[in-house]
RNA sequence: CGGGGCGUAGCGAAGCCUGGUAUCGCGCCGCCUUUGGGGGGCGGAGACCCCCGGUUCGAAUCCGGGCGCCCCGACCA
C-alpha cells in the first residue's frame, strides 16, 4: 500500500548547494537519502528499498554458493585487533567503555569470525566454510565524499572462507568470482572485474569489482582481455625518440634547472629522453635509487611490490649526503643500488650529474651504470597491452575479493587437525560488497537530464502510477482500480494520488526513476487506453485499459 | 595531513566590503481557480542570521576564538 500522498518521499526541486556528484545530487533530490553529518547518511524509505533490493540479490548469490548468513557485532573488544596488528590502523574508530576497557568499532570482521572458527573448528571434516553477514562498518575516513559513495558508516556484506589449504582457498575464490559476476549482472550495473593491489595485508591474489562512472575514485585500465586497477596495472610504453649518444656521458650546464619540464626544454629533448631519479629508503634503512623515464611516474604500490619492502622517499639531507645535490641527482656514480624501470629501453638519456647545476647527456644504462630492472611505473594513456592501446576510466569499487591466506588464522590461532592428526593453519579469504555503492553507481551510470533511471532489479518500485484528475474524477476512480490490479499482478507500485499538477507529478516520477510510469488521464481514457512510459530513454507507449496489468507485465519483461 | 571555499526560513540564494526595521525565488498553510509537463489569484505562517567572546549607542555585517560542512590533493584493511 504505497500512496504517494502518505509516503515519506521528500523531493527537492533544486540540488543541494554542496553536492557535485550526480548520485549525490539525485539521491538527495529524489528523497532517497539525507545527510546527518560528514560521511553519515540516513536512508529514507524509498532509498532503503533500493538498498534492500541490492542486499537481497547479494544474499541469494551468497547462499547459492553455500554461504551461511550470520550476524556479528559492530562493537569489538580491542584485544583481537591488537593481536592481528590492526589496532594501530588510523581509520579504526577506538573508544572505551565505562570501566576503561578499550573497544573498537569494526571496519571488517576478520578478528571476530576467525575467533569463532578457531574456537569451534577442530578437524579437517569441519572445513570448508563460507560465513557472511550484512553489517554496519565504521571507518574514520580522512575525507568522506560524494553522498553515499564514500562514508564513515555504511553497510557491507562481508564474507569469509575457511579452508584446509591453498587449493581449497583457490576453489572458494573461484566460486566467489562466479557469484560476484552474477551479483553485478543481476544488480544491473556495467562493471569490470580488475586485478587489484593486495595491500598492506599481504595476500595471495585480489580482484575488485568496478562500476565505471564519472564520480569514481579509482581508475581502471582496460584493453581487450585485460582489466586492472591503475594501482597495479602493467602495459608496454610508447617508445621514445632518443638522440644518438657519444662514447661517454657529456656534462652540460643546467643552472637552476631541476624539473623535467625545465631540463627538457633547455636541452631540446623530449620528456621521455630524460631519466628521473627517485631516491627511497627501505624498511631495512637501505637506500635505493629508482629511475624512470622523464615522461613516466613512479607507482608506489608496484614499487613496494618490486622492492619487497615498504619504503619512504629519502630526505633531502640523506640524498645530498649519499648521492648528490637534490634536483641534480642521477644514476651515474651514485653510491647506492639502482632500480631501473623496465620501460627504459637501451639508448642515450639525459640524467642528473650528481653535481650542482649540471646534467649529463648521452647516459647509457648498463654502460654508464649498473642496474636491476623492474616494472615500477604507472601506466599512461598511449601504452599498449598485446599491441592494443589501453583505456583508463574512472570507476567505483563496489566489491572486492581477497585471498588472505593465513594472515589472520596465524595470530588468532585458527587451526585444524588434518588426516594425519597434524595441526594445520586454516587458509582464509575475504569478500566484500557495498550495497550503497552499488546503488549510487547505478544512479551514476543511468541518470539523464530528468533524473534517475534504475535498473529494474533494484528500483525502489517497479512502476509509478500517475493519475491526472482530482478527487472524485473518473480518472481517479479508474486509477484506483488499476492500482489494485497492478498490485494483484505482483507489481510493487507507487501510486501518485496527490492533488498536484501533471507537470509536478511527471517531474517527480522521472526524478525517482522507476522503470515504468503508468499514466491515467483524460486523453488516454477517451480512447480506452493508459499510457506507459519506459523510463530508460523516456519511450512513450500505451496499452488498452482493458487488461492493462497484463499488458504492462509484457512491457516489464522487456526492460533492462 | 596540505590547499581552497562556505555556514542567513524546509531548499536555493541576496544583504556583509561601506554597522542602523532581515530580502528574494521555490516550497509550506487557508480560500478560490486550473488539471497532459513544476499553472494563476488573494491572504498567511515560518529565521537563536552556526556558536562563544569583543568593539560599538547599535553587529548578519567589524575583530578574536571555536564548531560544522563542501571541493581538490595526499591517504584509503
Amino acid at each position: 500500500m504505497t500512496r504517494l500522498s502518505q509516503y515519506f518521499l521528500p523531493t527537492e526541486r533544486e540540488p543541494p548547494a554542496d553536492a557535485e556528484a550526480v548520485s549525490h545530487i539525485l539521491m538527495v533530490r529524489a528523497g532517497l537519502i539525507r545527510q546527518v553529518g560528514s560521511g553519515l547518511w540516513s536512508w529514507l524509505p524509498a532509498g532503503w528499498r533500493v538498498h534492500q533490493n541490492v542486499v537481497q540479490i547479494v544474499r541469494e548469490e551468497m547462499n547459492a554458493i553455500g554461504g551461511q548468513e550470520m550476524l556479528m557485532p559492530v562493537l569489538h573488544p580491542a584485544e583481537p585487533w591488537r593481536r592481528t596488528g590492526r589496532y594501530d590502523i588510523e581509520e579504526l574508530f577506538k573508544l572505551k567503555d565505562r570501566r576503561g576497557a578499550d573497544l573498537v568499532l569494526a571496519m571488517t570482521n576478520e578478528e571476530i569470525v576467525t575467533g569463532h572458527v578457531a574456537a569451534a573448528v577442530r578437524s579437517y571434516r569441519d572445513l570448508p566454510l563460507i560465513l557472511y553477514h550484512f553489517q554496519t562498518k565504521e571507518r574514520d575516513e580522512p575525507r568522506p565524499r560524494a553522498g553515499v559513495l564514500r562514508t564513515r558508516e555504511f553497510i557491507m556484506k562481508d564474507a569469509y572462507t575457511f579452508d584446509r589449504d591453498r587449493e581449497g582457498l583457490d576453489a572458494q575464490y573461484d566460486k566467489h568470482v562466479r557469484a560476484y559476476d552474477r551479483m553485478m549482472d543481476r544488480v544491473g550495473l556495467e562493471w569490470y572485474r580488475v586485478e587489484s593491489d593486495v595491500g598492506m595485508m599481504g595476500g595471495f591474489g585480489a580482484h575488485e569489482y568496478m562500476a565505471p562512472c564519472a564520480a569514481g575514485e579509482n581508475d581502471v585500465v582496460l584493453a581487450p582481455g585485460y582489466a586492472a586497477n591503475l594501482e597495479v596495472a602493467s602495459a608496454e610504453a610508447q617508445p621514445v625518440e632518443l638522440p644518438p649518444g657519444g662514447d661517454q656521458p657529456e656534462p652540460v650546464d643546467t643552472p637552476g634547472l631541476t624539473t623535467v619540464e625545465e631540463v627538457s626544454s633547455a636541452l631540446q629533448v623530449t620528456h621521455g629522453g630524460l631519466l628521473k631519479a627517485y631516491p627511497v629508503v627501505l624498511e631495512s634503512d637501505e637506500m635505493k635509487l629508482v629511475v624512470v623515464r622523464g615522461d613516466h611516474r613512479v607507482n608506489e604500490i608496484k614499487l613496494a611490490l618490486a622492492l619487497g619492502s615498504e619504503f619512504r622517499p629519502a630526505h633531502r639531507d640523506e640524498v645530498a649526503e649519499r648521492i648528490g645535490p637534490p634536483g641534480f641527482i642521477g644514476p651515474v656514480g651514485a653510491q647506492v643500488e639502482i632500480l631501473l624501470d623496465q620501460a627504459v629501453q637501451p639508448g642515450a638519456y639525459v640524467t642528473g650529474a650528481n653535481q650542482p647545476d649540471t646534467h649529463l647527456r648521452g647516459v647509457e644504462p648498463g654502460r654508464d651504470f649498473k642496474f636491476q630492472s623492474a616494472d615500477v611505473r604507472t601506466v599512461v594513456g598511449g601504452d599498449t597491452v598485446n599491441g592494443a592501446p589501453i583505456r583508463i576510466e574512472p570507476a567505483i569499487e563496489v566489491g572486492n575479493i581477497f585471498k588472505l591466506g593465513t594472515r589472520f588464522s596465524e595470530p588468532l590461532g585458527a587451526t585444524y587437525l588434518d588426516e594425519g592428526g597434524k595441526e594445520q593453519l586454516i587458509w582464509m579469504g575475504s569478500y566484500g560488497f557495498g550495497p550503497a555503492r552499488a546503488a549510487a553507481a547505478a544512479v551514476e551510470q543511468y541518470a539523464d537530464e530528468q533524473g534517475i533511471s534504475w535498473p529494474r532489479a533494484i528500483a525502489p518500485f517497479d512502476l509509478e502510477l500517475v493519475v491526472l484528475g482530482g478527487e472524485g474524477s473518473e480518472e481517479r476512480a479508474t486509477a484506483d482500480l488499476l492500482y489494485e490490479a497492478l498490485q494483484a499482478a505482483g507489481f510493487d507500485t507507487l501510486y501518485d494520488d496527490r492533488e498536484a499538477n501533471p507537470g509536478e507529478k511527471f517531474a517527480d516520477a522521472e526524478l525517482l526513476g522507476c522503470p515504468l510510469r503508468v499514466t491515467v488521464g483524460r486523453k488516454g481514457l477517451a480512447e480506452g487506453r493508459v499510457e506507459v512510459q519506459i523510463r530508460r530513454g523516456r519511450e512513450p507507449r500505451s496499452v488498452p485499459l482493458e487488461g492493462a496489468a497484463e499488458a504492462i507485465a509484457e512491457v516489464w519483461r522487456g526492460l533492462p
